[in-house]
DNA sequence: GCGAATTAGTCACCTTTTGTGACTAAAGTC
DNA sequence: GACTTTAGTCACAAAAGGTGACTAATTCGC
């Protein structure tokens, strides 16, 4: 099922798998075979007749045995970057996979993202512009919902997104957000977490379709 | 200079050039040499060694004899649609590019965004991907100040966000939410364009930082 | 058993942002 | 001069957002 690594393979598609391993965001690396003592993402020279998506979820696939729960492309680094692949031009994926089920198969391992091993020049970019993908995307897709299980606590949510956003947040800032978005619905279940007051457990259950009603923002970074 | 079609080569980079044409945005388009009758968006077989933008701004310059104000890259398409230069994956870029200097090499044309040929499923995609990239882009980079001449009317500059926003604005709040911003300063010239109150001309010119001070947002569109 | 510590959950207050209509100003048209 | 048209500004209300402080329910140490 491991796919051989075809040296006159024009492109690649590279995986970011990420996933919130305890109190830190973590991502699947493998051990390069065609280059010495290296890591590198998953990656896979693409069948023809297959989608570039469909590519990045079999990587997914034959690292954890699961698909992730959310994909989206990254975009295609090339750049006279080194690439373990030596293949041209890598067309990166990002995906996220939630950590309880995602088991890696033999010669994959997570990697904490604040402490990763030395990559290629072209992977290093894409792991960067993976962990922007997913800040930006954040606020427009259920994408932490899903890297939880199906009930989850609210102060979990909130760990999930300053996890993902790298920031803290205000916790009653956080939940008038969470209610105004009509997005959860508390179950009768409470769970004891040792410490302190039992959370009430909550599922994901959008109700109502947000209207996109703003104006314009001038945000720039840099003028 | 025209670059001749390769058949054997495994990707090409798309570019969809982008103007605010009078009232209504137009994109670039250039009749198909391989294919029968279709029109199709100017592309290019990258070199060896060249980056990819850097072949996006060839393709610019090709067209038009001057590279884009702002390009950025949309990503990879594939997908078994099929392409004009029958590669197998497309790296689409978008650039913007003022109207006023850019004029078109013999073989392309303008045409509205409103009102476009038939293209490629492909190209049609990358089109499309294209728009939302830059809607995206537009509160964090000053891509609509470089599609003005260097002095503009904040009226002027109003419609050409309507135009890349596809929505109309409010006059009051977007001068306000433009003052917040510091991002324009007035000159002491003034414009009469025939009927009503002449304008007073402004220019670029950014003076302070924002904050990227802001919470969490729930904005989904699908639940 | 009891107080301290810890985590959950909520409130109230205030500031900032944003939507919006109405207003004044300066030009042209008739 | 009255009307139309575009520019520019104001002020009010509503919504969104930041923040500290409060109550509630549990465990831990003693």
């Amino acid at each position: 099922m491991r796919e051989r690594p075809s040296r006159t393979s024009p492109y690649s598609v590279d995986v970011v798998l990420v996933t919130a391993m305890g109190n830190e965001l973590a991502i699947l690396l493998t051990r390069g075979s065609t280059e010495r003592e290296r890591w590198a993402l998953p990656w896979r020279a693409p069948q023809t007749g297959e989608t570039l998506e469909a590519a990045a979820i079999r990587v997914a696939e034959h690292a954890l045995g699961e698909s992730p729960i959310w994909t989206e492309q990254i975009g295609a680094f090339g750049d006279a970057k080194r690439h373990p692949s030596e293949s041209e031009i890598s067309i990166a994926f990002v995906g996220l996979v939630p950590h309880e089920t995602a088991s890696p198969t033999a010669g994959y391992t997570w990697f904490p993202m604040r402490d990763l091993p030395p990559l290629s020049p072209r992977q290093r970019a894409i792991v960067e512009a993976a962990t922007r993908t997913i800040q930006s995307r954040l606020d427009q897709a259920p994408i932490a919902f899903r890297l939880l299980p199906s009930t989850f606590t609210l102060s979990e949510l909130q760990q999930v997104y300053e996890l993902l956003l790298g920031k803290r947040l205000h916790k009653a800032s956080f939940r008038r957000a969470l209610q105004a978005a009509w997005l959860v619905e508390p179950t009768d279940e409470w769970r004891s977490e040792g410490r302190g007051r039992p959370a009430q457990l909550y599922r994901y259950a959008p109700k109502k379709r947000r209207r996109p009603h703003r104006g314009v923002r001038f945000d720039f970074l840099f003028p």
